[in-house]
DNA sequence: ATTGTACACCGTACTGCGTACGGCGAATCG
DNA sequence: CGATTCGCCGTACGCAGTACGGTGTACAAT
């Protein structure tokens, strides 16, 4: 997981390029060969199909097909790109009219929404947006979201906390994902490999008297992923628990009428 | 959020070393001028102090005292060493007898329990555990946690799954925070200069009209983290949910006899 | 038409990372 | 007392982001 993040660059200038207008002044010199769509775009394909860690300066350049340097000619630098690969994904998020349909159903489409820009874009849940990209992209997607919570009775710091609290969960196991995939790209060896090469040299350290529940759960937990696909199971398991620890909250807060 | 991860290494090496007995063979050959624990705790250290991008090999010899490819004949390479630094501060933890307490408080626990290492430790939030370091600490970690859903009526599965969900939240809480501090030491700008260096900025652009809910919101969730300890608010928040939603899990595992 | 200048483009080079490789010298064994 | 093992480490390589400065082009002013 590389050290990615957004906000990384000059506040203003960062701003300037996230809410730039395509009307534009006429300039002196040569026209640009390219324009700024077409670098972010580059990189976002990139990225989708080689990984963040495949987007180098370097390699970007090759893809756009210009020398490295001149990248910099359209962003002041890599952080600044990152702010507007992301941005440019959550533009293109669907955000379809669900006033219909209960806050649990709505919510649980935020997290669906979310998992979806996970798995088109695995990238994405690298980069720590602490700092988020403050673009159109980003406040349309929190205002669509905040939406979900209407007609809950939360209050406004409440209805903030829980949308973070939803998507910092599915963050979480994109994040895993995420993780999981590059280590098998790093280290060429699957996950699974890891540890069907682990057992055995662990079965020979390890006390089962010592650790009786750890080696009964996990041998159980262990069978049961084998079974199944591993962080859908994750991901099922703790959406129901986080919608039922928001549905005691929101009881709590909106008593039945 | 530098790319580090367990679990990168020769699985039969790493065991061998996380594993390693006191008691060895004589030697051929000069002795050694410190052991693997120097080497670890003086990792630990720098990290602790310095974060973990400071924990170069290069720097880490410096802080031993020897030459940096000396490292190399104490551990086959950096992956190896990280394994070895969590496996070590697992190891730590404290471990109190809790079986008195009803579940709901040992599982505050534990959560608590990883707080307080991520707190003491905030490098170890960063690193990517999906290839645990399978060593004593962690068994000794893992069996412990488990135990906190004695009593709950939770099969094997669920129980692994119930621990690895509260993990999961609270590590996502502590990444937050080490992204953000080391978002601080490398950009010069404190998060809260970096939101105000924004907001004159933002409002210019910021159409109310297209997202009133979000200005809304977020200028209400703004002043509300200013108030209070921004992490500790949305801990305190999530772990409410997190609890509750496994209360309403264990409630239907479990019905009130 | 000419000149001045702003700007797109990019070649070179610097720092810092992990670590492969091979040499040196000391401690132990036969 | 030689042979062997092994701790130690100097040098060097590839790759990252990007600072710096040079080159040539296209427009504005004359």
């Amino acid at each position: 997981m590389p050290d990615h993040r957004t906000g990384g660059g000059d506040p203003a200038h960062t701003l300037r390029l996230l809410w730039r207008q395509t009307g534009d002044v006429p300039r002196r010199g040569p026209r640009p060969g390219r324009s700024l769509d077409d670098i972010v775009t580059a990189a976002i394909e990139l990225a989708d199909a080689e990984g963040l860690d495949a987007v180098t300066m370097r390699a970007l350049a090759q893809a756009v097909g210009v020398a490295p340097m001149t990248l910099y000619t359209y962003v002041p630098g890599k952080a600044e790109l990152l702010d507007l690969m992301l941005d440019a994904i959550y533009t293109g998020m669907p955000r379809p009219d669900r006033s219909g349909d209960p806050w649990r159903a709505r919510v649980a489409a935020v997290a669906a929404d979310n998992r979806a820009l996970f798995t088109a874009h695995p990238w994405a849940a690298e980069v720590a947006t602490g700092r988020p990209p403050l673009g159109p992209g980003q406040m349309a997607k929190y205002e669509y979201e905040l939406r979900a919570f209407d007609g809950t009775g939360l209050d406004d710091v409440a209805r903030d906390a829980a949308l973070t609290f939803v998507l910092d969960f599915v963050r979480a196991g994109a994040r895993s994902a995420a993780e999981s995939r590059s280590a098998q790209q790093e280290s060429a060896w699957t996950d699974e490999q890891w540890w069907t090469a682990n057992a055995p040299l662990l079965a020979q350290v390890l006390d089962e008297r010592r650790f009786p529940t750890a080696v009964r759960v996990g041998a159980a937990a262990g069978a049961a992923q084998n079974a199944a696909y591993h962080p859908d199971q994750a991901y099922e398991f703790g959406l129901a628990r986080v919608l039922d620890g928001l549905t005691t909250l929101i009881a709590t807060a909106k008593p039945p009428q």
